[in-house]
DNA sequence: ATAGGCCTGGAC
DNA sequence: GTCCAGGCCTAT
């Protein structure tokens, strides 16, 4: 499940449901990962952690599962015993005496020390997650003051994880139409009301997104509030001015924007 | 900054 | 079968 939003709520379920128990069994797909079975057997599942697009989950015998979902894979949980159908390929299985958590098509999983997983070559690369509790509009403002941050394109900046982890293509799309942004703009010359209201947008979409079931949610459910103003909307009025939303490729993925009301 | 590759699933 | 995708990495 591709963005923050998404993984946050993936983190929630999997935390109401497998947390706080011990291991009654657990499976993996891969041979050097089912290698630990013995040593996560019996284990407390602590807690499931989101690191931008990354879900950490910690056990009690001092392991931790990394796993990354690319574009494909996914979480999903079920009564104890039972294996929700899928077509896609099961790659791990944790099962408690409350529930069972399938991760399923999934490539990148890996097991760590719980003490060295900060050592992760993703988590060392990232910024802050998006949607951690202390991040405000102050916060973000002053990072995209950072030199390294203000000269770049804002197309391809709120895409690059190492400003801040969990954006990604549907986030870049709807937070440049929330602030009127062009994503040819640059921070560094942005005047202080627009690059506010950027900072504000890069606060505000995500939290809206994660309050509202997540993108992912609207499409399984047809009932998720949270609505895309230009992602995916091309050809479609703008909401805001009526102009035909257009689609550009920038930074090799496709970009959604209002050509009049985003400048 | 950009292209290509990787991985998997879904739409066509 | 082909192409595309809400992602990410590496090479240029």
């Amino acid at each position: 499940m591709p963005e923050g939003p998404e993984i946050r709520r993936v983190s929630d379920a999997l935390n109401q449901t497998i947390a706080g128990r011990p291991l009654t069994d657990v499976w993996f797909a891969f041979d050097h990962l089912q290698a630990y079975r013995p040593r996560l057997l019996g284990a407390e599942v602590l807690r499931i952690e989101p690191r931008g697009k990354a879900l950490l989950t910690h056990f009690s015998s001092g392991l931790t599962l990394y796993s990354h979902n690319q574009l494909y894979g996914r979480w999903v949980t079920a009564r104890p015993g039972e294996l929700p159908p899928s077509a896609r390929t099961p790659r791990v299985r944790l099962e408690t005496a409350a529930a069972t958590a399938v991760l399923y098509s999934a490539s990148d999983i890996e097991l760590w020390p719980s003490a060295d997983i900060e050592s992760h070559p993703f988590l060392q690369r990232i910024g802050p997650d998006v949607l951690s509790d202390g991040l405000d509009a102050q916060t973000v403002l002053a990072r995209l003051r950072q030199p390294d941050f203000a000269r770049r394109r804002l197309g391809a900046l709120l895409l690059d994880q190492a400003f801040l982890a969990g954006l990604g293509n549907y986030l870049r799309a709807e937070i440049l139409w929330s602030a009127r942004l062009s994503p040819e703009r640059r921070p560094a010359h942005l005047p202080t009301e627009a690059l506010a209201a950027l900072a504000g947008a890069i606060v505000d979409v995500p939290r809206l997104s994660y309050a509202t079931r997540g993108a992912i949610e609207k499409v399984q459910h047809h009932d998720a509030a949270f609505e895309f103003h230009v992602f995916k909307r091309e050809g479609d009025a703008c909401t805001r001015c009526g102009t035909t939303i257009r689609r550009i490729a920038d930074a090799s993925r496709p970009l959604y924007f209002c050509p009049v009301c985003q400048a």
